[in-house]
DNA sequence: AACTGACCAATAGGAACGTTTTGGTCAGTT
DNA sequence: AACTGACCAAAACGTTCCTATTGGTCAGTT
């Protein structure tokens, strides 16, 4: 059975879409549940027939937007293959990072409250391991023992360069104006550093691909679960 | 004439000193005169013969540290003109803005703050400059000019790719506990990912790195020149 | 000339109070 | 069973007032 309320009520999914309009309209702090309420158009008990309180909905929305990056990886991953490539993985880690539109768009302060509801629930790990550099991180091992990262350096140095190349290149896509205009992509940029500083000389073959993108897919997955897992925790049982 | 107070006066030499161990412990939005001028051994009325007011002492403090900065960048790039190279560059770049200790220890709070009397001093633009990114971004073409990056990239890819690494890895450095564990130096990490991301397969000449090297220095120069301009309007004239 | 610290206007901070708003509940309705 | 919105305790907010603190000045001192 789905965790996902929406999926059987679809007045909660009108609760949810009606909350994060607003959570992007006004951010977190003047979000209020007899708003959220009549957007949605329904009544406010409504909304406490599907979530505890207002925070477990506000965490719920979050993790949401969690899910669909983490599905979407999957769902690439399971598409093709190739893009368990270093040089494909990071822009799609990049690229998917960059459409958490609810989160990207938080002030300071609304992102301190988000911080501080997330750590009440429980779940700040969690939404720190759904960050593409720390998905990256998790997954390096596997890109490893399936021979798709040159082997003249240590693992740790290039877990660290992926790490630090995916915050940065992550940073300089969310805030342009902060630096130099490229002639190119910046995700074709990110990929062409990658190819060259990680990958082997020798392409790895089709098997290696399979074999790797299912782990990779698996390693996805399990932190998928884990989101849904938080998701349910967020609801009210039985709704 | 030194533009620096300090070289002409112990008593404001302390006060300097005091007010950067008071920020160090308490930050800024806590600092008062009193208690600067009690540090430093020194009456009120005294700290108003350097400086016309807290917010230009504050300002002051924090542009000697980006001084520093811009000084150990010509030292070095004089001493060794090799310094010029991407891969040393880009490492040397990192390290040095490791040690801006003032900045680096600010909370966010009081680097709101620090923001506020920079822009109200008109000298936001100038500290955006000395940041380590921007520096490097502002001497690619140099480097370009001089044969020291390859040519088969456009240089705006280039300037937009060392500006992510000099991020990211700059990041990854000021906070450790966010990045995976290298087994090596992470400047040397840096040093590697620049030299094959963007450095020539033949080594440039003794002359061009010269060439470079005093080219780059000159440019920093100029913006420690700026630098020094301003520390001038924080004090009062003819102090 | 260099320096000091008492002085003071301005600001910051906190307490008290009253008003407004909100999260969450639940009796009543459909 | 699903839903609503009046209700209410709690919290948030704004205002007023008072006290304490601070930035900056300057008459007096060395």
């Amino acid at each position: 059975m789905s965790q996902l309320v929406e999926h059987r009520s679809r007045k909660a999914a009108r609760v949810l879409e009606s909350t994060r309009e607003l959570v992007l309209d006004h951010g977190i702090r003047k979000l209020t549940v007899a708003e959220i309420a009549k957007a949605a158009g329904v009544g406010k008990g409504t909304v406490y027939l599907y979530w505890p309180s207002k925070e477990d909905l506000i965490v719920g929305l979050f993790a949401r937007e969690a899910l669909t990056l983490l599905e979407a990886l999957v769902a690439r991953l399971d598409a093709d293959p190739a893009s368990v490539l270093p040089s494909r993985l990071a822009p799609l880690l990049v690229s998917t990072g960059r459409r958490i539109t609810l989160a990207n768009r938080l002030t300071a302060g609304d992102f301190d409250l988000l911080r501080q509801l997330v750590r009440q629930s429980g779940a700040r790990e969690l939404f720190a391991d759904v960050m593409p550099a720390a998905l990256c991180e998790a997954v390096m091992p596997v890109l490893h023992r399936h021979g798709l990262l040159r082997n003249d350096r240590p693992l740790a140095d290039q877990a660290f360069a992926m790490h630090a190349m995916l915050t940065g290149f992550g940073d300089a896509v969310l805030e342009p104006d902060a630096a130099p205009r490229p002639a190119g992509e910046p995700e074709a940029i990110l990929a062409d550093a990658v190819a060259r500083l990680l990958e082997p000389a020798t392409a790895p073959d089709d098997a290696a691909l399979a074999a790797a993108a299912t782990e990779v897919a698996a390693a996805v997955n399990r932190t998928r679960d884990a989101v849904l897992d938080l998701i349910g925790r967020t609801q009210v049982p039985g709704a």
